[in-house]
RNA sequence: GGCGCCAUCGUCUAAUUGGUUAGGACGCUGCCCUCUCAAGGCAGAGCUUACGGGUUCGAGUCCCGUUGGCGCCA
């Protein structure tokens, strides 16, 4: 049979990390196994899903590459079929009507637990006479719809990625399957849902393990097949509570706006409860899906760990990421900062970017780097560059340095670092004593790229002005 | 409170399903490279496998208990 799988989130929000993790291990099973991979929002909770959170996911998960097979379809339009089905089981005895009222069911939950009994509901209107019936109708009550819990015997998964689990169903108690405004509960509109859309493997976050059993039992009572479950441990902030936003970023989007790679979060979610046996870290997309299996799973929860994914996302920037997609990410960062506009020559633009390819671990940190490639003047002097630029001497050196570059015929790399190379030589200055303040003086900072390289790429008219600019600012040495 | 899940370096995890000096990766420290910062290379610290009992010639691996964390139901 060919596999089926389903992502399910409920827009209620950003695609979080966690769902992004689901979506992703669902993805690679149906893409490993050859199935299908099905798009669902879970949208019957009317108050709080929303259209822009609904557009917000699709666009996360396109922007991931997780591309679906079917879908999107929207849980909301199979009302009236969650309808019929409840209905269905009426008939057939598998659930009633129950005309309890919400206060009743709390006054006698505070009962259960004042007698240390688990709150769970009595089965008070399990078998109503149709004259009982006709006179909370006449009364103006509107019935909820409760399915019937087996009081014996036990529910048994065998979980994917858990391995077998099993319940006691006389600790279920009958619960509600379509509340009286006639909305489908959840666990009962995924299990319809997952049936007409042939779902064979549920894959989730292992927070619906519990729920598991009641949907169980709502398969066998419509005589359903009843699909595999795999459930997928959950992701951790690092103080170990379940991953929000008070852990920084807990929404896809965030990272995306940072500027990490797709590539990089997939791979570093795939590591985030499965691994390979050589503990392999890095994948292409192919390998990943060629790879994948439920089996090799964790069972334990994980904890986000964001310098990892920073990490990754260094690596595939610098040996996944072509050239050209690099500088035109690069460029959007750059342009959203104000530091380019349409007329900033390309070249120049390439050149600047590939200078910090070695060194940035998002796409986001480089404007902060390159900043002064692209202002009139080095404005942003830290402490570091301070200090070096009021070393003794350093007036002097900058002076002849900005002389030679002046007259240097060949002004590139190798051109630039001769002549300065010869330039300490002929007056006995340590390389470092004339490199460290050209460098202060050109960028305003003391670290960044080999100093020939970044003399090379700003050009000999900024370089001399630069340097023009840092000497009449030093102050005469005796 | 009831039920369920889980437990290997700080973090993510591996360990031919009972036989390893418990491996890798991130991070950390140091060294090399070097004009700086990175990147890269090398090395190091870091896990009495949560704890306690069993079973076994032998347990990270199987069983029981304890503790802790998380989840679901309220």
């Amino acid at each position: 049979m060919t596999v089926r799988v389903r992502f399910a989130p409920s827009p209620t929000g950003y695609l979080h990390i966690g769902g992004a993790r689901t979506a992703l291990f669902n993805w690679l099973f149906a893409r490993n196994m050859k199935g299908t991979f099905i798009l669902r929002i879970e949208d019957t909770d009317e108050s709080r899903s929303t259209e822009e959170s609904t557009a917000q996911i699709l666009r996360s998960m396109e922007w991931l590459g997780l591309n679906w097979d079917e879908g999107p379809f929207l849980q909301s339009d199979h009302k009236v079929k969650h309808q019929q089905y409840a209905q269905q089981l009426v008939s057939a005895g598998q659930a009633y009507q129950c005309f309890c009222l919400p206060e009743e069911l709390e006054t006698r939950r505070q009962e259960m637990m004042a007698k240390k009994l688990p709150p769970k509901y009595n089965g008070q209107c399990r078998s109503l006479s149709a004259e009982q019936k006709k006179k909370f109708e006449l009364a103006g009550r509107q019935p909820v719809i409760r399915f019937r819990m087996p009081d014996s015997g036990v529910t048994r998964i065998n979980d994917l990625v858990k391995g077998p689990i099993e319940f006691d169903n006389s600790l279920l108690d009958d619960f509600v399957v379509l509340k009286s405004s006639a909305v489908p509960v959840y666990n009962f509109a995924v299990v319809c849902d997952d049936h007409d859309m042939g779902i064979t493997q549920v894959i989730r976050g292992d927070d619906h393990v519990s729920n598991t059993p009641r949907q169980i039992m709502l398969y066998k009572a419509f005589g359903w097949e009843v699909p595999e479950f795999a459930h997928l441990p959950m992701i951790l902030g690092s103080d170990g509570a379940r991953l929000s936003k008070r852990h920084g970023a807990a929404a896809l989007d965030e990272y995306i706006q940072q500027g990490y790679l797709p590539g990089a979060i997939m791979n570093y979610l795939a590591l985030l409860g499965w691994a390979t046996e050589d503990s392999q870290q890095i994948f292409s997309l192919a390998e990943m899906i060629g790879k994948f299996s439920l089996d090799r799973c964790a069972r334990n929860a994980a904890i986000f760990d964001p310098e990892k994914l920073k990490w990754m996302n260094g690596e595939y920037i610098r040996q996944k990421l072509a050239p050209a997609e690099l500088v035109q990410q690069g460029r959007k960062f750059l342009a959203e900062k104000k530091l380019i506009d349409e007329k900033t020559d390309l070249g120049y633009i390439s050149s600047v970017i590939f200078l910090e390819r070695e060194r940035i671990r998002t796409i986001g940190e480089l404007p902060e780097l390159v900043d002064f490639f692209f202002t009139e003047q080095v404005t942003i002097l830290d402490d570091k560059a301070r200090k070096t630029l009021a070393q003794p001497k350093v007036k002097e050196i900058l002076f002849k340095v900005e002389t030679e570059l002046g007259s240097v015929t060949n002004f590139s790399v190798a051109g630039l670092e001769q002549a300065i190379r010869q330039l300490c030589e002929n007056n006995k200055y340590k390389t470092g004593e004339v490199f460290h303040p050209v460098r202060a003086a050109v960028s305003g900072r003391t670290t960044g790229p080999g100093l020939f390289d970044l003399l090379a790429v700003l050009g000999r008219e900024r370089v001399i002005n630069r340097i023009r600019q840092a000497v009449k600012s030093l102050p005469e040495e005796k």
